[in-house]
DNA sequence: GTCAGCTACCTATCCCCATAGATAGTTAGC
DNA sequence: GCTAACTATCTATGGGGATAGGTAGCTGAC
């Protein structure tokens, strides 16, 4: 249900289309929540139905119409009842920590390699947020400033602040991602030392028992 | 296909049947990677189909019959193949950010709830997790001890050791976790201190912290 | 005037997972 | 001998998401 609700978030700034949202979506929130424009156009018809929205047909050129959505009183409070409750938490399922509860299965070299992707991803998405953060603070981002302008003046300091502290707060958690993959490589190292190879293939005749 | 590879990485230790790896799971993988029964049947059956396990009927009692799977060399070689290939990494998805960046929506109250079930959501899982730890150490845990005992004394030190890592570092994510949701109730203090809400006056006036 | 590339929307399939429940046999304690 | 609790397995339904398409109109450059 948080599609929904990311939905709302970016049409409670203004109207859009379908076509629009699935730009601004991955524009702003698809550094928190990634959705594909597939998933997006049949949501919008769904909240429709359920009387969150409303989409009115706008002509666009001589013969095309496009569908734009905005947000009804009862969308409004959808979404300020899903801000205003506690998020239930799901179990862990972690699958880079999974692989790495039984990485002396791996070759040292294809465990070396999960590590590097763990920080290649984590590096990735790390800049990406760092950008997020400077965006909010030059004030070149597109929505956060429509967003802004939509709000009385009262308000910015907290919209502002709640979205850096999210975005550092993410920031925060790749850096810690990093760290622990780099420590993933040092202990690679430390446990293939002393048999950089030998160990391995004991253990892959290891497993079928003979009975 | 995680669940998959969770199932081999659990069989790889000895022939299970349905209902003692779906014990399994809650007891070791669940940390890491959690599945109802009604997921695992049914993929245990998959497994065997592609020729990944070879389930055998056994007796049990007089009438009573359960099955048995047992990990066969392709089954064997399709966890190792898994293991030695780079995860791909997906986009982010997170619920709990997602209502971050959005805060100024909520009530001051019901945003500071927010942060502790947030908290509270990761110090269980942090708890959870140090047991797991001190298990590993003190040499309690089932699952890891039989896994040792059909291992060849030369990798005792790697198993337990990537398993220590990986708890570890789910560790430490939670307490990155706690802290940010920490930070959190500062800054939402913060951004209400000149107009707090009547609920909190009333609260800090009812029970005022004893020194 | 036509072609590339963009805007706009939609469909289909498959997989994974959550939740809820159905069924049946076994074991241990009273 | 009965009952509760455990062992064992399976089915059904629906939501959410990934992936891979398809159709149609618009716009601007050459």
């Amino acid at each position: 249900m948080s599609l929904r609700h990311a939905l709302l978030a970016l049409l409670t700034v203004e109207p859009m289309t379908g076509y629009d949202l699935s730009k601004a979506f991955q524009a702003s929130v698809s550094h928190v929540w990634h959705a594909p424009d597939s998933q997006i156009y049949p949501e919008l018809r769904r909240m429709e139905a359920d009387g969150l929205l409303v989409g009115t047909e706008v002509p666009w050129g001589p013969r095309g119409k496009k569908r734009e959505y905005s947000v009804t009183p009862k969308g409004l409070d959808a979404f300020r009842a899903w801000m205003n409750e506690p998020l239930s938490y799901t179990r862990e399922r972690d699958p880079a920590h999974l692989k790495a509860a039984y990485l002396e299965w791996a070759e040292p070299d294809a465990a070396r390699a999960q590590m590097h992707a763990h920080i290649d991803a984590y590096t990735a998405r790390r800049d990406d947020w760092r950008d997020k953060v400077r965006e909010i603070d030059t004030g070149t981002s597109t929505m956060l400033e429509q967003r802004l302008a939509h709000a009385p003046a009262s308000e910015h300091a907290s919209i502002r602040a709640y979205k850096r502290y999210t975005y550092e707060g993410l920031i925060a958690r790749a850096e810690h991602e990093i760290e622990w993959a780099e420590r993933g490589l040092a202990l690679i190292d430390e446990l293939n030392a002393d048999a950089p190879t030998a160990a391995h293939r004991t253990r892959a005749d290891a497993a079928p028992p003979a009975t």
